[in-house]
DNA sequence: TCCTGTGAACTCATTCACAGCC
DNA sequence: GGCTGTGAATGAGTTCACAGGA
């Protein structure tokens, strides 16, 4: 194994790392060797510098003058977000979002398999979604067990939500994404990120409405917003 | 030119904003009249503090040694995200995530609506999500121009989102919501955020990696007390 | 020359600590 | 006493600018 590095890669680093995987799949197609971080940088919508300094938490990755070996770059990538081992997940809540994640091909191609579909309401228990059957919440502890996720997705509705996780986390699993509207309270040592549809939409609205220069909301408000990506 | 008080409201309020107000429409429902913001703030997940300065940013709003009266604060915040008045939304590429969220309540719940579906599949169009039609994706001029829509939301698979993009601006859209897996190229003048759920996943499992296998670290992040969320 | 790698500067955000008011 | 409002301190993340290798 080449754990190269005791680099300590930002968070926020982490998370553009998988798009600079992306877009990196997309230019391989194009039988390309290499590539510049300007021209990657402004196919991922961020900074040049920025885009450097990402790749250098995983060690020189580059070779100046020249740029990035696409097939190097992708690969010392898949590597540092963990290969490509297969992650099983479970998913809780089968309603309109959750069985449109559950058939989601972006995460299966990236090594995400929802070994476990969990839902209460009997009428959806049994059916399958992308293949999968789905199953009564009450089995939710067996299946963690059987499958050894380490992962769960949360996408019931919020008053369930705060349970939901509690016997997640008894159960083993220590990574959670939650979906629902509500901060949820876990041990340390687990880690919750959060999801929040609704959010994201109504901060664009308030950007949105500054932009109008409408109401009067309170006092003060910033009188231009620029323009662009992000 | 009038320029109003300097004081603007960062981007990251704004977001946390539609929390707390979602928080305070299950403390109204029991019957209180004050909250603090140690306990606002412990059940949206913030730190007490930053809660009471994201508050500030819309001028005194709470009595000293009291706490804030809940009714008095979810009037300031409506208001401040807008009011009620409702916000028409298109949105674009009606597959397993765009029907979700077309028929998300949590999004009405707020005023926003969706005026304007669209899809290019023949089989889609026709259809109706949430008691609205889907329409042929040659419509959306059209549909843009009547319903004055000025937020579009954009689920197509990623190959189409930035033709649709260019789409929208030109019809008058200044606000988009990006679920496609693409850097959007936009004017100035146009806001685009992106929401890209499997990077989220992603960066769920790098952490889950580096706990379990490595020494190598994360930087920071925080100590996931209680719901490291965001 | 071109492009990477990276310290330093800077901007944005969070947290602390306390002053001020009830 | 309790709790809000806010300057100051801290910290995270981004951008700049240039050193250094191909």
């Amino acid at each position: 194994m080449s754990q190269s590095r005791p680099r300590i890669v930002p968070e926020a680093t982490v998370a553009r790392l998988a798009v600079y995987l992306r877009v990196l799949a997309g230019l391989a197609d194009g039988g390309r060797s290499h590539v510049s971080s300007g021209e990657l940088a402004s196919a991922a919508g961020v900074n040049p510098a920025g885009l450097r300094k990402d790749l250098s938490y995983l060690g020189p990755c580059g070779v100046r003058g020249v740029g990035y070996s696409i097939s190097g770059l992708r690969e010392r990538l898949t590597e540092a977000l963990g290969g490509e081992r297969s992650r099983p997940c479970v998913l809780v809540g089968i309603g309109r979002l959750g069985s449109a994640l559950a058939d989601y091909t972006g995460f299966a191609s990236r090594g995400f398999q929802f070994v476990g579909l969990l839902d209460s309401d009997p009428r959806t228990v049994g059916t399958e979604v992308g293949g999968v059957p789905v199953r009564p919440v009450e089995e939710l502890e067996a299946v963690v067990a059987d499958t050894q996720a380490s992962i769960g997705v949360i996408t019931t509705p919020a008053e369930v939500a705060q349970s939901v996780c509690d016997r997640l986390v008894t159960a083993g699993v220590r990574s959670i994404l939650n979906f629902a509207p509500v901060a949820l309270t876990v041990p340390a040592g687990v880690d919750v990120r959060k999801v929040d549809l609704s959010v994201e939409l109504q901060v664009l609205a308030f950007l949105d409405q500054q932009r109008d220069g409408s109401p009067p909301v309170v006092a003060s408000m910033r009188t231009g917003v620029s323009g662009g990506a992000r």
